[in-house]
DNA sequence: CATAATTCCTACCTTTATAGTAGGTATTAT
DNA sequence: ATAATACCTACTATAAAGGTAGGAATTATG
């Protein structure tokens, strides 16, 4: 029930780009949080193929936002690097449950994940910015 | 970001449980959702020793609640299995970010735990039977 | 044009937590 | 006495997370 270091390092690196022409390096984000270089590479290729930032190569190169802050959602950044923004999947309970629909988890479970989806589907970077939340 | 199988097989064998009187052995549950009975057996322990339910050995002997089904949370129960609660340590990520009280991310996680903790502890295990969820 | 700084790509390794097994002891209804 | 149950502890296997390694492609700049 942990979000992964995954998530968290990206949220972090994210919360440093605040206007869509900000150019941060993954050198300039590793050093400033001491988090493996190599790794940030990962994390922001997953990003990149998300459409929520776009790299540029070469010196004076980095990333930066591929929209801006306030058409970002948090869900979308966690559903680049989770596989889901779910909490379980109701699917696979409803598979080991001989009882199918009559299984009397799957609504709550339904309605966790709900919840989390729609909380992190309001929540916008630049919300995380502005420091409203 | 997922709950464990743990918690998975506590709530659906609770589920069952749908009054105090209710006694239930860990062979009828391992058979009716095909649970392994060793695995099945730990999780009740580890429910037991959290006060949600009571055991009594020898045949006739089972589980049974240790208190009415409208006395007991979901997060009681998930927190029984889980370690906690939370979808993220704030301390933790406070501990990673150099800037501390300035991490913009710190207020979000703790909402979003808090959103979680929140629900968890309106649902009680009487509105599963219910299907008021 | 050479260089150095960057992103980008792929394969691999390490560690940790989850999931599950094994074997047994204690208790108790019949 | 027996059999069915909970209860206890230690171990193993598997999968996922976390992280490394090495290098190729791109590009600003002296």
């Amino acid at each position: 029930m942990k979000v992964t270091t995954k998530t968290k390092y990206a949220l972090l690196s994210l919360s440093e780009f605040d206007s869509v022409d900000k150019v941060i390096s993954i050198r300039q984000l590793s050093e400033k949080y001491s988090i493996s270089r190599k790794y940030l590479e990962r994390i922001f290729c997953d990003l990149e193929s998300c459409g929520i930032v776009e790299g540029k190569r070469g010196p004076k190169g980095g990333y930066r936002l591929s929209k801006p802050p306030s058409d970002i959602t948090l869900k979308e950044i966690i559903k680049s690097l989770e596989k889901e923004v779910k909490v379980i999947d109701c699917e696979e309970i409803r598979l080991q449950c001989p009882f199918n629909d009559k299984c009397k988890m799957i609504p709550f479970w339904k309605n966790l994940n709900k919840i989390i989806e729609n909380y992190l589907g309001s929540i916008t970077l630049e919300q995380i910015l502005k420091e409203e939340v």
